[in-house]
DNA sequence: TTAAACTGCGTACCATGGTACAGAGTCAAG
DNA sequence: CTTGACTCTGTACCATGGTACGCAGTTTAA
């Protein structure tokens, strides 16, 4: 039965496992995303699985594009069973990232034709500053 | 010969003509992207056609992705003949854009799994909660 | 046992791109 | 000439996601 709470770190041992450093650890604990333990080996906190597992979420639901304080919310919907909250959540999210991938697309499309311009061209003045400059018939970025 | 400097405004009429705010102006002369001009009219300042073509360029180069720091330097490289340092400043903008076109792509269909599981799926754990849990066999994230 | 290393806590600071506001001066219209 | 709108300057603040540091107390290894 020994199985979910035989981790025992200290904070540093907890961040160095986990991939981030001790000042996350606390920077999340100070926002309330992850748990103080109540474990205590004197006056040092100890660490479980739990909390491991609490920061590969945050991690993961990071990766995903979640801001902390959506995810903030992901584990508090995630207690009570808004399941259509988190639904909700993850629908906005991912307008989001749509729109936002239509954007980089224009920006990288823009630019990299000014790049072409830039390589092909010989002489003259430089075509990306160019067409930065006022907009009266030149190239548009974006 | 009056053709670029017929234009006289007040900083409020500057910002308004260039659709943004009189302390975004102000931001931009603090930290160099926009000279505070010469011409005064008593003890207030007036702007001409330079100014609006550098809030432009400076609007411009931000929806290409540039950053003000990057920005700043373009308009620095303008001024001297470094076209080949504003191509590689445009190309590293252009390998950043697709590294976050990439990324975002990925987010994307992660979540987007995500969400048409939870929409299909009519019991159990929510699966976008159950996905950041940990990485076991389930679905991954990113 | 003693020194190094770590812990906990509070607070300040970093970059980024602005926004807000106080206080003093100035400008323009009535 | 007064009133209200605007300007200038400096400084503080906003969100975001951390990072750094000082200080006192504790733990650990030699």
């Amino acid at each position: 039965m020994v199985q979910s709470q035989d981790l025992n770190f200290t904070i540093s041992k907890l961040a160095a496992h986990c991939g981030v450093g001790v000042e996350t650890v606390r920077f999340y604990q100070r926002n309330e995303l992850l748990e103080i333990p109540q474990a205590q080996q004197g006056a040092t906190r100890r660490y479980g699985q739990a909390h491991v597992e609490r920061l590969q979420f945050i991690k993961k639901a990071q990766l995903a594009g979640f801001t902390l304080r959506e995810i903030k919310q992901l584990i508090a919907l995630d207690s009570t069973e808004e399941r259509s909250q988190v639904l909700a959540l993850a629908q906005e999210r991912l307008q989001d990232i749509e729109r936002k991938i239509i954007d980089l697309h224009d920006a990288r499309d823009a630019l990299s034709q000014l790049v072409n311009a830039c390589q092909t061209g010989h002489a003259g003045p430089c075509p990306i500053i160019e067409s930065f400059e006022t907009s009266s018939s030149k190239n548009k970025v974006v």
